[in-house]
RNA sequence: GCUCCCAUCGUCUAGCGGCCUAGGACGCCGGCUUCUCAUGCCGGUAACACGGGUUCAAAUCCCGUUGGGAGUACCA
């Protein structure tokens, strides 16, 4: 099998879109699975949107989900440097070969006078642009410099159909025609994202773009600059220099629209913050448009590198379901060893103010003690990692700090007081302070004894303790907070106004 | 307008000519378990867009229609 060669090559505008990480997701699992190159490239030639921030930002969104680069910004490799904006002196050079060769021309038409000839000839406004200067001859062209004009440069298309085969829809063709000579040097000199984009690829030797399905329409005149580029020596790629395209579907939001950016579901750090796991991100990112299996969707990341194959990609589009997301998150989290859930849920209670340090080493000891026992009680009752806040919360404040809620409140009936007496004087006399006795003991005094429900003995019980209506496990809460604090919150409860 | 892509339950999908009276998952609705909430288990709901072909046989292949989407920039 050949080197598979990849690449993740986005534009640094914005925060970064959970539509784009999902393909550099596809791309870095195909590098993996092939033994092959990934190699992360950023776009930035358009000086008015890119900023330095958002760079940042996509660093830290590849860092989130563990995907790794071999070449690319960072890291270096071969090719740099790997940021367009340092690039530049590679594309004019590129370009005066293009243009050496006749590939490329030099054209004076004003976007005014295009769409003028249009009108004129009968075609529709959106016909684009008519070859009118593939021939300008020298004079014209000293005349229009004299003008002032200064020329876009464009591609020479040919008047052939031009055929490919994509990875993921099989057979395309795009009509002779239908592609105009494009532009890919402004008229300002600035070269644009039709040039530098397979220029850059060609130089990098990448073999396989995967890419989202908004620029399938695109590929026709890149796979005539391909090939351009082959014969003019600067595409490292072997035979005609063109690499194999794989045009991901798009991830859609609400109604039949791609997820834009303005959408906030569309933030991937919204699913970071939110408390997701990487891995189940992953694997939730993994299932828009592929599946592993007929009767399965939860898996590793190990087991996503393994199966993935390009060619089983669907080609429909893909609605981003949250809860499904919901979902697949909450089985890794029931799926994770305690440790391994304490450690990925501690910088969320941290950032909630709920514990004092950001990893457990620097933990008071206990804090330690009260996370050991308190996790495996939440680990079926979370669904994000951030949910684990609220839940446990009350385990780390003492009864004068701790809020009872109105929600709370409302579930208490008249003879709560006396369920509180009750167990008050039963609790003080309680020696071995452990779930099991405490859950006997309470029991076959409440239930047994004096004959309430369950649910009507416990509930006064559960809001003393926990100030909610739902709360982790009773006893074990009881168990874990020990004697002196859990009579204090039941003295606090008596008092209390309803 | 022109070019191109797409089409299975509400959603994500399995299916690549017979194993399909279409399977799984999420969601939703019931039930059981139960100290709340969850988990777990059991059950239910619900789809091949339409019309023509090809074939002994079509969700699967071909054509058309309809519907959705993208591109048609001196953005990426």
């Amino acid at each position: 099998m050949k080197n598979v060669r990849v690449r993740f090559c986005p534009s640094p505008t914005g925060v970064p879109h959970v539509g784009n990480i999902r393909t550099a997701l596809f791309n870095w699992v195909w590098a993996r699975h092939n033994n092959g190159t990934f190699i992360f490239r950023i776009e930035d030639t358009d000086i008015e949107r890119d900023s330095e921030e958002s760079y940042n930002l996509l660093l830290e969104a590849l860092k989130w989900l563990n995907i790794d680069w071999d070449e690319g910004v960072e890291v270096g490799g071969p090719d740099a440097p790997y940021r367009q904006s340092e690039r530049y002196n590679i594309y004019k050079e590129v370009v005066q070969k293009l243009l050496d060769a006749g590939f490329a021309y030099e054209s004076f038409s004003t976007p005014d006078e295009i769409k003028q000839r249009n009108k004129e000839n009968g075609r529709p406004e959106q016909f684009g642009y008519d070859g009118f200067d593939r021939n300008t001859t020298k004079e014209q062209k000293a005349t229009f410099l004299k003008e002032g004009r200064k020329p876009v440069i464009r591609i020479k298309m040919p008047d052939h159909d031009i055929t490919f085969t994509d990875l993921i829809r099989g057979k395309i063709t795009f009509k002779a025609g239908s592609v105009p000579d494009y532009v890919i040097v402004r008229g300002n000199g600035h070269p644009l994202y039709t040039l530098v984009n397979p220029v850059d690829d060609a130089l990098m030797g990448v073999n396989c773009v995967l890419r989202g399905e908004d620029i399938l329409s695109s590929t026709p005149r890149q796979i005539v600059l391909y090939k351009y580029l082959k014969d003019i020596g600067v595409n490292k790629n072997e035979g005609d220099g063109v690499p194999e395209f794989g045009h991901l579907p798009y991830v859609m939001g609400e109604g039949n629209k791609k997820l834009s950016k303005r959408d906030p579901s569309s933030n991937l750090f919204l699913y970071k913050d939110e408390g997701f796991l990487p891995d189940a991100f992953t694997n939730y990112l993994a299932l828009l448009g592929w599946a592993i299996a007929p009767d399965r969707d939860i898996f590793s990341v190990k087991e996503l590198i393994e199966s993935f194959d390009i060619k089983d990609v669907n080609p429909s589009s893909a609605r981003f379901d949250y809860k499904k997301a919901l979902a697949i998150n909450s089985e890794h989290i029931r799926a994770l060893k305690i440790d391994d859930l304490i450690k990925y849920t501690i910088p969320y209670l941290y950032r909630d103010k709920i514990i004092s340090a950001n990893n457990f080493s620097n933990l008071q000891d206990g804090e330690k003690l009260i996370l050991q026992k308190a996790i495996p009680l939440v680990q079926e009752r979370i669904q994000t990692l951030s949910q684990a806040s609220s839940m446990l919360e009350f385990l780390f404040v003492n009864s004068e700090q701790l809020q009872i809620s109105d929600d709370a409140k409302k579930q208490l009936k008249d003879d709560f007081r006396s369920i509180i007496d009750i167990s008050y004087k039963l609790l003080e006399n309680i020696n071995s302070w452990d779930t099991d006795t405490l859950h006997n003991e309470l029991f076959s005094n409440l239930v047994e004894k004096a004959g309430f429900k369950p649910k009507i003995a416990f509930t006064p019980l559960r809001v003393a303790i926990s100030g909610k209506r739902v709360s982790p496990p009773l006893f074990e809460s009881m168990e874990i907070l020990g004697k002196n604090e859990t009579l204090k919150r039941l003295l606090k409860l008596k008092e209390i106004d309803v």
